[in-house]
DNA sequence: TTTGTTTTGTTATGTTATCACATCCGCACA
DNA sequence: TGTGCGGATGTGATAACATAACAAAACAAA
């Protein structure tokens, strides 16, 4: 899936959830599916600098939050970066590898846990799994 | 498990396998294990300050890598924050189901992926599950 | 046009983490 | 005993990541 149809199926998906994609947000969306690797918050504020020189750290991260909220980017906490989805909106948990040679990013989706489908030829030597919920006793 | 029986394993673990449990680290080690709950590199400084005045960030950090290391220590990359491992150096990865009402962290591990142990009555609304190493192309 | 809501701008600050270099301490060896 | 070595810790500075709080602007509905 290219960049040009990953940002048209993005706008889809905004106008079918009245999700408003502003122009800023777009901007945001378009730097960090371009990018094709985790991106940096800071990176990404120098890249709107040049068209905005008036982008502080919350424009892009309100952006971002944004983007996250709408199904359109994943957060990689052990990295503190941001990747674009190649699924919009899709409803399952996002399931990263990546390569920490070249930076590149495959995402799948299990149907369920335990499910999910290891990219070809993929060798994992570290895996981040964290579920967050309520315990027993907390319900 | 109680805190003296996992203090008692780490001295253990670390005696078996030549790592140099110091005073500082069993410190921050003990600190860890004390707070039953994901807890913060800050709050541990400010924990060991109160002892020696001398501690900086770089004090705390570096003790917290030895335990990582160690397979003491296991770091909650969407918290940003610390947790004793129940396990001293158990060889699997391990999965982490964090209550975000209480705190409490429950550490599971499964003989192969997708067949950990979900805790009884444990409800998940998020995950975070980041691959790590290296792609088809670059091995 | 008025009014209320959402988005963006702006300043400041809070939080998390590392770098670089100095010093100390335990240990092996002369 | 002294001397050199390497790992651990001390220290000051700064980098990197993220949010709070409030003001202004854009937008949509009434
Ligand atoms: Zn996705
Ligand atoms: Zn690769
Ligand atoms: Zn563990
Ligand atoms: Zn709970």
């Amino acid at each position: 899936m290219n960049e040009q149809d990953i940002l048209k199926d993005a706008e889809r998906h905004c106008t079918k959830t009245g999700a408003r994609l502003t122009p800023l947000r777009r901007r945001v969306l378009e730097l960090v599916v371009r990018a094709d690797a985790p991106v940096k918050a800071y990176d990404l504020l120098s890249q709107i600098d040049r068209s905005n020189t008036s982008a502080k750290p919350p424009t892009v991260y309100r952006a971002l939050d944004f983007l996250i909220n709408a199904g359109l980017v994943h957060r990689v906490e052990a990295l503190n970066a941001f990747v674009a989805c190649p699924q919009a909106g899709h409803g399952h948990a996002a399931v990263l590898y990546i390569c920490e040679v070249c930076t590149k990013v495959t995402e799948v989706q299990g149907a369920r846990p335990g499910q999910e489908h290891k990219p070809e030829g993929f060798c994992v030597t570290r895996s981040v799994i964290e579920h967050y919920g309520q315990c027993m006793n907390c319900r």
